[in-house]
DNA sequence: TATAATTGTTAGAATTAACTAACAATATTT
DNA sequence: AAATATTGTTAGTTAATTCTAACAATTATA
C-alpha cells in the first residue's frame, strides 16, 4: 500500500483537509474540518488530537488548527497524490469531474508508490501537479535540467538559439534585486533571462 | 463509493477470497481463507460468520465454506471489478503485474460504478473480464453476435469458412444430451460445433 | 451587558476488525 | 488404537473510528 507516511488513511484525510482549507483561505476550525469531512465535530476533534500528538498540526483549545512544517510537507504529498489521481480519472479514464474527485479521495490512500510514479509518467507533464516546476521556481545556486520549453514559436526559437533545449542543465546564479531578470549559467555561458521567460521553461531539479 | 452491495470492504475481500479459492479448485476451509487473506484464523472465522449471517455463504462447524447463489453472484461482481482494475493498472498504466494485483485489491472497494463503467469502455473488450463471453456460455434459444474468433490459424480458418466471423449473429439451437456437440444456426444454415470450438468464439449476447 | 447562538470539548458507547490464548474437533502417523 | 499434528472455535482484548449527549467557552445579537 502506498501510505506516504505511517498515518492511517483516516488521519491522512484529516491532514489533507486542513491543507485544502488553508489553500482555499478558509479558516481551519474544528467545525470547518468536521463539515468538510462530513463527520461530527467530536470525531474531528479526536482526529486532530491524534494529528497534534504526531506533531503534524498545532492545536490549542478553542483555537484554529495550523499545520506544522512537517505536517504541511506531508499534507502536500497527500494532496499531490490526490490531484494526480483526479487527473487520471478525469482526463484519461474520462470520468465526470465530481466522480473523479470523490473516487480519488477514496482510493488515494491505497495506491502504491509504483502506481503513482507510472501515472506521473503517462500524464502529460503540465497536468501533473507534482512536476509542475519551472525555471522560475529554482532557487539561486541550484541547478535544473530542462524538460520542455513551453513558449510560442518566436520566443521558443530564441530560447533554443540560446541553447535552452530539453536535456540541458541550467544553473541559476542569482536574482536581480527585484527578481527580474535572473542570471543563469548554461553550457558554460552566462545569460540573463526574464522571469516570465523562465516561467515557460519546464525543468526538473538535479539533486 | 462503489460498494457493489452493502458489505464492508473487509467482508467483500473475504467473499472474493472464497470465490478465488473455489475457482482455483482449492478447498475453502477456514485455514485457506485465513492464509489467503494473511490474517489469523479467528479473524477469518468471525468474518465468515458475518457473511453467513448475511446469507452469502454456507458454513457448518468444522466443514468447508461454500458460496450461496447470492454470495456467488456478488463475489463475481467484486472479482470482475478487481480484474478490471488489475488490467487497467497493468496494461494501461503499465505497472508491474504484482503491484497491479495488490493495488487493485486495495482500491477495488472504493471505486464508483461510473469509473468502473468508463474503464470498461476504454479497455479493449477482450481484456475486459466482465465481457468475456463465449458462444459456449450462450443458452439454447438465445442469440449472440460474434466479436472475435480466438483460435489457432487452422481451426480459425475452418470457422471462418463456416461463416463464423465478427459481426455474424449465431443462434444456439440446442445442446446434445451430453452437451457436446451443440447445434447452432448461422446465416440460415444449421451447423454443429464442438464445445471447445464454441469456447474460442467470443460473442456478445443480442438482447 | 444579558441572552442566544455558535463553536469546542469531553465522556461514554457502538462497530469493525484485528489479535492472542485456551480449548475442541478432526486427520494423520506410528 | 494411541499419540501427534492440524484445523476450527470461542472468549476476551485492543485499537481505530465513529456516534450521541452533556457541558463549556466564545461570539453575536438584542
Amino acid at each position: 500500500m502506498g501510505g506516504v507516511g505511517h498515518l492511517s488513511s483516516c488521519l491522512e484525510d484529516y491532514l489533507e483537509t486542513v491543507l485544502v482549507l488553508k489553500q482555499e483561505k478558509k479558516a481551519a476550525r474544528m467545525r470547518d474540518i468536521a463539515k468538510h469531512m462530513g463527520v461530527a465535530m467530536s470525531s474531528a476533534h479526536s482526529a486532530i488530537k491524534r494529528l497534534a500528538e504526531a506533531g503534524l498540526v498545532n492545536h490549542r483549545r478553542y483555537e484554529s488548527i495550523e499545520l506544522t512544517e512537517k505536517g504541511e510537507n506531508l499534507a502536500k504529498k497527500i494532496l499531490d497524490r490526490h490531484n494526480l489521481l483526479t487527473q487520471l480519472l478525469r482526463d484519461v479514464i474520462g470520468v465526470h469531474a465530481e466522480t473523479a474527485e470523490k473516487d480519488a479521495c477514496a482510493i488515494e490512500h491505497h495506491v502504491s508508490q509504483e502506481t503513482i510514479r507510472r501515472i506521473m509518467e503517462i500524464l502529460p507533464p503540465e497536468k501533473n501537479p507534482a512536476e509542475e516546476k519551472t525555471l522560475k521556481n529554482i532557487e539561486p545556486g541550484k541547478s535544473a535540467r530542462v524538460v520542455r520549453v513551453r513558449a510560442q514559436s518566436r520566443i521558443r526559437k530564441r530560447m533554443l538559439d540560446m541553447g535552452i533545449s530539453p536535456g540541458v542543465v541550467i544553473r541559476v546564479k542569482r536574482m536581480a534585486p527585484l527578481g527580474d531578470p535572473m542570471q543563469i549559467s548554461i553550457l558554460g555561458y552566462d545569460l540573463s533571462l526574464r522571469k516570465n521567460e523562465a516561467a515557460s521553461i519546464i525543468v526538473e531539479p538535479t539533486d
